[in-house]
DNA sequence: ACTTTACGTAAAGTATACTTTACTTGCAAA
DNA sequence: TTTGCAAGTAAAGTATACTTTACGTAAAGT
């Protein structure tokens, strides 16, 4: 599933260091999402939509299958 | 996270059997998807998105902490 | 040169979403 | 009264999201 967490980040000026402070995971949860490694939990989806300000299908692309 | 999935569902007069089935997963997790037991992952998350024609939002309810 | 900052990798461990199998219960119809 | 369907429980197993630690690299500042 494509994402644009890294392009918002940016867009806010953030570190992945402090994203991942704010939302309360790890830095390298950050980055492997970013980097698209695997898919966020609904609620990490949830935080970053909240944080972002806007909705979950604006930042994760789905495609099916 | 609360949640609407058994609410749509029967809105759709549809089993929990038959639900599981266009949604490629097994029984027992729209049972406990329903139950409240776990959260969704954002994939299963998207395919209840598109087969109930509406945002995540309007099926997962998402108060923080 | 060296330090700091931001980003990255790798690997092992933990938590949780989801599966599989098997058995139960209530209800409605034959 | 028994058969079948929809919903439920319980438990053990697998897949994957996420953590933790430790180390690597390139760029910018002093």
């Amino acid at each position: 599933m494509e994402n644009l967490v890294r392009e918002k980040r940016i867009a806010l000026g953030m570190t992945q260091d402090e994203l991942s402070a704010l939302l309360d995971v790890s830095r390298q949860t950050i980055i492997s999402l970013e980097k698209g490694r695997y898919n966020p939990s609904i609620t990490l989806a949830f935080k970053l939509s909240k944080l972002f300000q806007c909705a979950i299908e604006e930042i994760f692309i789905y495609e099916e299958e």
